[in-house]
DNA sequence: ATAATTTGTTAATATTTTTATAAAACAAGT
DNA sequence: ACTTGTTTTATAAAAATATTAACAAATTAT
């Protein structure tokens, strides 16, 4: 099993000198990673460094086979500068994108290019049976990729619940743990490799934010409607996790103290009217009771209708669905409005499945948020829908790994 | 006037020697600012540098009467270490506490001792009026601490509002700003000295984590419930204030869509519900409607009535006056889970006038808590009354002076 | 009193920055 | 098209700075 070196120890005994040696590499790396290339001229600015050293550190990295040279730069006006960049070969990260209804196993390099992708059905689910299936799973998945198991630098994993961010373990999903092992350990060991867990919306915050369209923001939300739903943070430009990890919890922050009894104990929290599993049940329900609409034609096995088609529906028009879909929008924006008091953001993403139904559902949310925001919170922020789409996760989840990763070296 | 320098041009041109000797001495300056004391080996080991530079550093310093020596440490083991830190002496902060109700002049050392305070009855009120009043009581009140005006080193304004901390414009208050220039101009024109704005709650925050009950706390929240609510908010260590300096304005996110119409257009705002002025505003009502009460007394000048009677009335065990507190103390305990669960911090501290009311206030905010939070945000969360009490304020507005200030040596 | 421990200072060593210079690329004018 | 001047990068040598190691001084424990 991989062991995560005690590095509070060593840091601690290391000179000054190799202290300082270590924080340029890391930056060097950070940037690296950050920026796909970059000339020696640019490193030294952004570190603060001389050149000369720059040059040291880059050559030692250059030897172990950390970084290795792309070309030169072209059409500047003097001399072209040799162009440094992470050394991509034979270097692979294993993402789990794991949700409550499947289970992606997406294999990139380090340019964060997909070149694998396998989906499975499995969804995720409280009990000791689903971390042993998805040990198989991916087993398999790897095994089909071809890649040689020695290229792979580590793994990551995205779920949904609160994930203690000190030790990975998933607190909402106790029971995926192995004879008192969490997840990652029991992951970590079978493949023989550094393993790190973080929770699906973060992920995406994370990937929007270095990635996407909230790039070079300093406080940014990202909002995540699925099958719940979750708040990504970055504040000062880094992900906010708060003391244990849970940050972010808007799901089960109360909206109709009438509402209905949440899975969480609690009653009407966000995510019991917001999230795609009770917006189903809305839907059901209306129909139930008669309401006209186009998803009537699924009267007879009702209980199939799914996310998907309700937005449809709205798409061509079908008063009933816009009307759910305006109702839930509604709420979220409430929800969310909360959160902009609260953090005073720059830029608020919008991420999940329901962004299918575009302004169907950006425009209540935008509607409440100016309803019920202090018109000096809108006044410098914009509310936006993920381009990135499935892919932020995937990124984010390349970048929690690779930060990590960098952080040891 | 006084103006504060370019920094961005200048550390740009700096060269990497000057730009690193600048970070030490920064460092030195603020660790000295934050242990009142401390040898060259600790400064050397908490800045990563070797005991020769810091050496160097310090006796700079001390040249330029910036740090001063402090006696030898006692006790240890060895040879007995000198102890060095800021030269306190000849320079002075002025602090201006601005409520809605009334203004205090402090004056503190670089220990943040008060060695002069004044309370004037000048509240805060919308108007440029406002401005004028302010400047006049100011200086009357520097004049009578007979400190020589040349010891002041800055002058630091706390105040409620949403203050942009860029520029330290209030923009809930615009109307005190005059002739186009903001109240911090106005100020430091007419005293030749840097001025610098902060959110009445954010300092009370920095003063708790700093030299408080939170000392050392990574994520802080502090609910301050006075004329109005606000959150103060620390996290990973350092001030949060969002994109413009409104971050953690609590007191108007809707707790009630019934609510009373509150002063910021919006309806059943927290604010509209727990700040000073609604309860009193809820005991004058309950008393006309015949509520029995200890408050009864009052009847005959019933608009006398303060906030300190209501919580006098329940240390006595008037049950009206408990009732009014323990639903006050609900619903800041509701809104206050909101930002327990967006947050996830460590400790929460609470402040203000109600605080006097101890547990008749602290019980129904746990009890809320307890009610609308997830176990796993209570778990590793304690909730604890301010012991600096409007030292709190004071101190944090020291520390926010201190810090713009150390920061541009 | 002696050993052990910690600090402060000096000198030697190591590292980094700065300066200087050569090399490479481009633009513009003849 | 070719030379000249300007701009930028890369590297080597010189200068500056910081770290380490060594040792003396000061203090406490035994």
């Amino acid at each position: 099993m991989y062991v995560s070196p005690p590095d509070e120890e060593i840091e601690s005994k290391k000179s000054v000198v190799d202290y300082k040696k270590s924080v340029s590499r890391r930056g060097v790396l950070a940037e690296l990673y950050q920026s796909e290339v970059s000339t020696l001229a640019q490193l030294a600015k952004s570190l603060h460094s001389s050149v000369p050293s720059i040059t040291n550190i880059v050559e030692e990295l250059v030897n172990e086979k950390w970084v290795s040279t792309f070309g030169t730069a072209v059409g500047n006006h003097g001399r072209r500068p040799v162009l440094f960049g992470l050394n991509v070969q034979d270097k692979y990260v294993v993402a789990l994108d794991i949700s409550t209804h499947d289970t992606k196993v997406v294999i990139m390099n380090l340019q964060r290019e997909v070149i694998f992708r396998k989906d499975i059905k499995l969804g995720l689910e409280d009990n000791p049976r689903f971390a042993k299936a998805l040990l198989e799973f991916t087993r398999q998945a790897l095994e089909e990729s071809q890649v040689e198991a020695s290229h792979f630098v580590a793994i990551g994993i995205s779920m949904p619940g609160l994930i203690q961010f000190q030790t990975g373990t998933n607190m909402t999903y106790r029971r995926i743990n192995q004879e008192e092992k969490p997840l990652s350990t029991l992951i970590s060991e079978e493949f023989n490799l550094p393993v790190f867990v973080i929770n699906d919306t973060k992920a995406t915050v994370l990937g929007e934010h270095r990635f996407g369209l909230a790039r070079g923001k300093k406080h940014v939300l990202a909002i995540n409607i699925d099958w719940g739903v979750g708040l990504g943070i970055i504040l000062n430009g880094e992900i906010f996790q708060g003391a244990s990890g849970f940050a972010g919890e808007l799901g089960h922050i109360q909206m109709d103290p009438d509402g209905e009894l949440c899975h969480c104990g609690k009653v009407g929290c966000l995510d019991t009217i917001t999230s795609a599993r009770s917006l189903i049940r809305r839907v059901q329900r209306g129909l139930n009771e008669g309401r006209v609409s186009k998803l009537s034609a699924y009267m007879d096995h009702i209980e199939d209708i799914d996310i998907e088609m309700i937005i449809e529906a709205a798409l061509e028009g079908d008063a009933f669905a816009i009307d759910i879909l305006f109702d839930v929008g509604t709420v979220l924006g409430k929800g969310l409005s909360m959160a902009v008091h609260l953090f005073n953001p720059e830029i608020v993403i919008v991420d999940g499945i329901v962004v299918k139904a575009d302004q169907f559902i950006t425009n209540p949310i935008g509607q409440a948020i100016n309803k019920y925001c202090l018109s000096d919170f809108r006044n410098d922020l914009s509310i936006e829908i993920s381009q990135l789409g499935e892919r932020a996760k995937w990124i984010g989840i390349h970048i929690y790994v690779m930060d990590q990763l960098l952080a040891t070296i």
